[in-house]
DNA sequence: CATTTAAACGGAGGGGTCCTCCGGAAGACA
DNA sequence: TGTCTTCCGGAGGACCCCTCCGTTTAAATG
């Protein structure tokens, strides 16, 4: 990769995930280009979609959230070791605006960039809740995509009412313990 | 209103239903001038606002949904009621994509076209939560705001996810159950 | 009818965005 | 220093949003 590719690429990354914080997912391209001071071919060259920039935007969030996963695996109760990690999945997924929209389209398309990009994450989700269905603690009807569209949708009423951190957590209340077995 | 106008509207009315039910609510307003056989202009002048032609294609809808509210009120089972009147509205939420986003933004914001159109809905919603809480059916914390969030939560990811009428089902269930008193 | 008048129409136009394409600039390596 | 290959930049075509205003036309009036 030629010195100046790595520092575009660089720059565009960055100025990308200030303008999605500000503008969120559907953010102009162009801004993004013109704030990072490179052509808008340039930017289309190292991304060349919308979906690879904010795949790349969220790698190391996915990573993040695999490993915390895993090391949730060895937490004492197993109910709440899946809900502490849902709960991170929801609030980290109110960073970029319409995030949420776009993970919970990507789940369904296995060759999209978001999707293979959070292999990892799906994995430790779906551990975690096998352990709590194992333990009894989860209805055993759960699918392993199911909780990650709970989150999802979670996070979808979230942005929307972006003031209302009660509202926020009483929905995920409802949700959570609409998964517990009874 | 002169004869034309009223046509017009009429018109541009029927065309946007179609092009909303393809293309979701963002759809292409020039679009629906368009295939309206109308300018741009007229279109602009009859519905100032997207919103105001969302609201103009969904004043049927609410109605329908407050009196079906009310006909619930004499329903047997406060809590099945509840359920009912809810499942109409993830149901028919999905008519239009983007539709639920659209609400659960409208549902914050009292001044927009849509939070008034839809207060009698939200009166008759609020009617059936309060008689099931009253009933010991559903947990007292529930504020009338989130029963409607929680349709267009489920509703949210049914738009996603098309195809799954499984999945919809199960992302409902978990919900109301969330909803029920211990 | 003919005329007038005010309501309604239409679409050009300025400002944005998306994405492609290719001539030109500039690293890298000899 | 010169060559070669990679990379850059931005013009350009297509689309959309929304406003503004000259023109058309329904309808009221004489």
């Amino acid at each position: 990769m030629r010195a100046d590719a790595r520092r575009n690429y660089g720059r565009l990354l960055a100025e990308a995930g200030a303008v999605v914080a500000e503008q969120g997912t559907d953010a102009s391209l162009e801004e993004v280009a013109r704030r990072a001071g490179v052509g808008i071919g340039t930017l289309y060259r190292h991304f060349p979609t919308r979906e690879a920039l904010l795949e790349a935007l969220l790698r190391d969030r996915f990573d993040g959230l695999a490993s915390y996963a895993e090391d949730l695996l060895g937490a004492d109760d197993p109910f709440d070791a899946l809900v502490a990690w849902l709960r991170r999945i929801a609030k980290g997924t109110v960073a970029y605006r319409g995030l949420a929209q776009a993970m919970m389209a990507a789940l369904q398309d296995e060759a999209s960039d978001l999707y293979v990009s959070c292999h990892g994450m799906r994995a430790g989700g779906q551990a975690l809740l096998a352990r709590a269905q194992k333990a009894g603690e989860v209805r055993p009807d759960v699918r392993p995509e199911d909780v990650l569209y709970l989150a999802g949708m979670v996070a979808t009423a979230t942005e929307q009412v972006p003031g209302d951190a009660a509202l926020h957590d009483r929905l995920f209340t409802y949700v959570i313990d609409g998964l517990r077995a009874r």
